[in-house]
DNA sequence: GTGGCTTGGTTCATATCATGAAACTTTGCA
DNA sequence: TGCAAAGTTTCATGATATGAACCAAGCCAC
């Protein structure tokens, strides 16, 4: 029924620009962005740029303070409600990332595949005082990049993994050093045999993660769930006991999946 | 500072028909859209609704289904919950809603203006069991339709007022048969005259409304309060009580505004 | 089966529409 | 007062979105 798979991208890239644009303002934080700043964050032109974000500001996607600064609109809080109201990953895994991020003490993350990247869509933070900030709900990174995005690029078939590092090597080089593609290869590998994902450090130094594919039933990726901790609360004998939770909630949260396929049919 | 208050509409067409299909898609509730719905709400072309759609699925703002209908994407719950820690209306009024619908027991709502139409941007259902589902939370409709609205159109300055009137008059006439523009001026003078705007089952037999417009500290129009109940819940003895809690709340969430206005100065 | 009907999806010549360099305005600073 | 940086707008130009027409698949009645 869907014909066209691979979501060819021609014949919108106004559109495109504008909802990168709404990513990169989602990602400026809690006091919005400048003109300049996402200027210079989309690579656009300056009056594209403010084209586009009047357009936002028109649909209540974007909003522009006094002071010329421009943030999130309402109009997304309430989409986001509304989409949140699907049984989709991010509701039926909610409660698994929260407990994980509570039992753990560290912090629980869910991330999922976009094309060649994946998106974090939600963090749970845990109680330990010291916190890796390497990822945030909303970052997107090159598939591979990270514990959780890792584990995803592991689980798929290797012509896919070529593919995908065909189109992201330019990116590791670029702003990833201590991930060139063989390295990476080398992390697949290494993930496979030990049925987890482990990031020692090769992201943002000191910053250790651990993750795990999560799949539909019928074999299609929906994402990864991970944890992400400071060094020194991811030395080897605590390992297998981090493993063994994300182990419990990746399956409680594959159970429910299977569930609410099952409703639709 | 702000130069454009207008928000001209030239040289974005297909981003402004992309946000407008977001915002159909969730109007079309839990399961989703299907093409040919979409192409009928719109008015669009069948090609360009596909068009965008493929656009708005490749940057996560929707996904289509394997029974090949349209939802809401992840990328918008993650916006969403971005958005919502901004300290906007919709964060400074959320508790005030709430206890306004339990207290009351009705609905209560939370509208927004945008341009010469009104957004539904939050409802809190009340504990009684029989429910006015006339407004829902992402709903729109022209100023002045239903309570809220009425009480944001009764507060705006006459030369607006009447600005905005010819811009929706032909969508009255084509919707709304019961509200026509010399009524809804009836409506504004009794709203003015009463310091709330009452709806008596104007745009749904039955559905009654009672709000109250808010305000920020420099007099701008932030939103409106509203209660919304059966018929039978709104007998003019009730009526006092119920302007008084709605008094009550909007003078806590103008508050509310004022002393985040006051943190950016 | 088969013919008609509905719905999902795609193509491609065309003219519309988004583009971005450049100009203009405002603000901040020295 | 003059300079620099950031925000905003204009407009000629050609890249780009458009939509009529088309194809394909499912569904139903007969």
């Amino acid at each position: 029924m869907v014909h066209n798979i691979d979501h060819t991208d021609t014949g919108t890239q106004s559109v495109d620009r504008a909802l990168l644009l709404l990513q990169r303002i989602g990602a400026c934080g809690d006091d919005g962005g400048t003109l300049a700043g996402l200027v210079a964050d989309t690579g656009l032109n300056k009056a594209t740029v403010r084209r586009l974000l009047l357009a936002l500001i028109r649909a209540g996607m974007a909003e522009q303070d006094d002071d010329s600064r421009y943030y999130l609109g309402m109009q997304l809080q309430v989409l986001g409600a509304q989409a949140s109201r699907r049984p989709n990953l991010m509701r039926v895994a909610r409660e698994s990332v929260m407990r994980l991020g509570q039992v753990t003490g560290d912090a629980a993350l869910l991330t999922v595949r976009r094309g060649a990247n994946t998106l974090c869509v939600m963090r749970e933070e845990g109680s330990y005082p010291l916190r890796s900030h390497a990822l945030v709900a909303g970052q997107t990174h090159p598939l591979g990049v990270g514990a959780g995005s890792l584990a995803m690029l592991a689980s798929l078939p290797d012509d896919e993994i070529a593919t995908v590092l065909a189109a992201i090597t330019p990116v590791l080089a670029d702003r990833y050093p201590r991930l060139p593609p063989d390295e990476l290869m080398r992390l697949i590998e290494q993930t496979r045999a030990d049925g987890v994902a482990l990031n020692p450090g090769l992201v943002i130094d000191g910053s250790w993660g651990l993750g795990i594919a999560l799949h539909y039933p019928d074999g299609r990726l929906a994402g990864a769930l991970s944890v992400a901790a400071v060094e020194a609360r991811m030395r080897p004998d605590r390992l297998p006991d981090l493993t063994r939770h994300l182990r419990t909630e990746a399956a409680q949260i594959e159970t429910r999946l299977a569930r609410t396929a099952r409703l639709k049919g």
